[in-house]
RNA sequence: GCCUCCGUAGCUCAGUGGAUAGAGCAGUGGCCUCCGGAGCCAUGUGCGCAGGUUCGAUUCCUGCCGGGGGUACCA
């Protein structure tokens, strides 16, 4: 489709030229009706209004002049209120199937990104406690955009910035202490804003079974080795999830990095020198009205402290400095108010903002059946990534995180996922897969190998001829996820897919007595086996052999 | 109050400045001599409300109504 348009659009530019017609800002699109033709254009209603003529006279004059192949289009007619629409010949579709083949696990790869170097930070969850139910769609949507960008072209980094020093931190040290303390058998008041995680008790007990009671006495202000205890073995149970998840981070950016390198202080510095910055009753103000934003927000308290806003922008000053053409963020909803600070203190140090793009997901809501599930890591009132995978498994969890557009609030019912596991969309998508390995199985069997593409003029059907423009989609399909960051829309196209696979499969007998048939239709089964699993990477869900 | 996301079929959700708005689930009725029936086919109802821009609006703009999330010298 990619090279279609441009094909098309060239011709059409030519034939605008040779009537003397004006250029005009048309569109190419797929009609929804298949009586509408394979591609569509608007050229000649768009133009018909300017210089004021029937817009059907003028779609036919346009298509008097096309210098179309018959090879490509068979077929161009004026329709409607005077749309030109295109219809496909065999044999330029024979050829797609072809043009997957000697691609194979390269097709859909595109060079939109030119090697350029992208970074996709997302999770950044700080190690309080295990990852939820809300981190998991982050993580999926992160590691599926990332995913998306090398297959456009980028150099991609993963990146998961945490913050292992903040107030949060401390808490979770002292809520570590309290329980040991409580396993000696101690009384103690165990807070309720503490931490109540089972969790915590496990990282207790091990500290008591490496130090039996030394560490008794420890008060309030001797919380590291709890501390650093919980965050060494939270943190590995993150990255164990992630990695069941089949999520690598390339780096951790550590948010004390900035404090102990200099980071922080640059940035103020560069700051006070543009007069972007002013000290204000004790506390240090960023000028942010500068940047057209509502009002001047505190960057460091009067306590000395910095608020979240200066290390976030040191955070992402490294990020240009470290020459990364194309930043991508993952936040969900609850940061929608926090990144316009962030980019207009980029923009006051002197990065060009435009080359962040901040993504912004919409939240989980968890139901056990018509009950929403209240969650706080806190209260430890929460159901973990890992119990979800457990439940339903990896690749139902992905693929659900990614079925819907993130705009949206994803209600992730546990009872239905959990009961209806077999009658969701992932099985749909792997079992046309693993149905093409069985036809696959039969035909070596039978001694039937594709072998020719000479063959391929044998399809002629029209259920192979939906299969295989689905199949051409493809790479556009991957060109559009990357650009507009919305990975969802492979989850749909993915299923089109498959239901055009089973409709041919349904339909069209692949191992026949007719031989060439035979291998005909065994190729587009590879075509179709090619695109799947190739997608199917891109979504990190498997490509099964059988199921 | 202000900012932001959402409001489309019974339910969960896609989608589009255009020609007849879709899918899955749920319901009903069909399809196995033969490549995997975890499949295929048929069948119904819908763009929150009111204005505006446009040749054309479900889509863009404004207002209203309803729901989520923000709005700190918390992150």
């Amino acid at each position: 489709m990619q090279k279609i348009e441009s094909y098309l659009q060239n011709k059409i530019q030519q034939a605008l030229e040779n009537l003397s017609l004006p250029a005009v800002d048309y569109t190419l699109s797929t009609p929804k009706i298949e009586t509408h033709g394979d591609v569509s254009t608007n050229v000649a209603l768009l133009l018909a209004n300017q210089i004021k003529q029937n817009p059907r006279q003028l779609a036919q004059k346009i298509i008097e002049n096309l210098e179309i192949e018959d090879e490509v289009f068979s077929k161009m007619e004026v329709a409607g209120p005077g749309f030109i629409n295109f219809f496909y010949s065999s044999r330029y579709l024979q050829k797609v199937v072809r043009t997957i083949l000697q691609q194979g696990r390269r097709f859909g790869r595109a060079d939109m990104g030119k090697k350029q170097k992208a970074q996709v930070e997302f999770v950044s969850a700080n190690p309080t406690g295990p990852l939820t139910i809300g981190h998991g769609r982050q993580a999926v949507i992160g590691d599926t955009i990332a995913n998306f960008l090398e297959w456009a072209g980028y150099k991609v980094t993963r990146e998961y910035y945490f913050n292992n020093a903040g107030r949060q931190m401390r808490v979770l040290g002292d809520s570590v202490r309290l329980r040991y303390k409580q396993q000696l058998g101690e009384a103690v008041d165990f807070p309720e804003d503490y931490y109540q995680g089972e969790y915590i008790n496990d990282i207790a007990k091990s500290l008591k079974d490496k130090y039996s009671n030394s560490l008794q006495q420890r008060g309030e202000q001797e919380i590291e080795i709890f501390q650093e205890a919980a965050e060494q073995v939270i943190f590995q149970d993150i990255k164990k999830t992630l990695s069941r998840m089949g999520i690598e981070f390339d780096v951790y950016y550590n948010e004390k990095d900035l404090y102990d390198n200099g980071e922080i202080e640059r940035v103020i510095q560069i700051l006070k020198e543009k007069d972007l910055a002013y000290e204000k009753e004790g506390a240090l103000w960023f000028r942010s009205t500068s940047f057209g934003l509502e009002q001047d927000r505190v960057i460091v308290k009067s306590s000395g402290e910095p608020t979240y806003r200066l290390p976030d922008m040191a955070y992402h000053r490294t990020k240009f400095e470290r020459g990364f053409d194309l930043i991508v963020d993952i936040f969900g909803a609850d940061h929608i108010a926090t990144y316009p600070d962030v980019l207009a203190g980029i923009k006051a140090l002197g990065y060009d903002e435009s080359k962040i793009k901040v993504l912004i997901h919409q939240f989980v809501t968890l139901y056990q059946g018509k009950e929403k599930v209240k969650m706080s890591t806190r209260r430890a009132n929460f159901i973990t990534l890992d119990e979800l995978m457990d439940e339903v498994g990896v690749d139902v969890t992905r693929w659900f995180f990614l079925m819907r557009s993130m705009d949206s609030h994803l209600n992730f019912d546990l009872v239905l996922a959990k009961t209806q596991s077999d009658e969701n969309p992932v099985y749909y998508n792997q079992y046309a897969h693993a149905r093409i390995c069985s036809i696959l199985r039969n035909a070596a069997e039978r001694g039937i190998t594709y072998e020719s593409p000479a063959t391929l003029k044998l399809l002629q059907d029209s259920n192979e001829f939906m299969l295989i423009k689905k199949l051409m989609d493809f790479p556009a399909m991957v060109e559009k996820c990357a650009r507009d960051f919305s990975p969802h829309l492979l989850t749909q196209y993915l299923s089109d897919l498959s239901a055009a696979f089973h409709k041919f499969y349904t339909e069209c007998w692949v191992l026949t007595t007719d031989k060439e048939l035979s291998q005909a239709r065994l190729a587009l089964c590879l075509a179709t086996k090619t695109v799947l699993a190739n997608g199917f990477s891109i979504i990190g869900v498997a490509a099964p052999e059988s199921m």
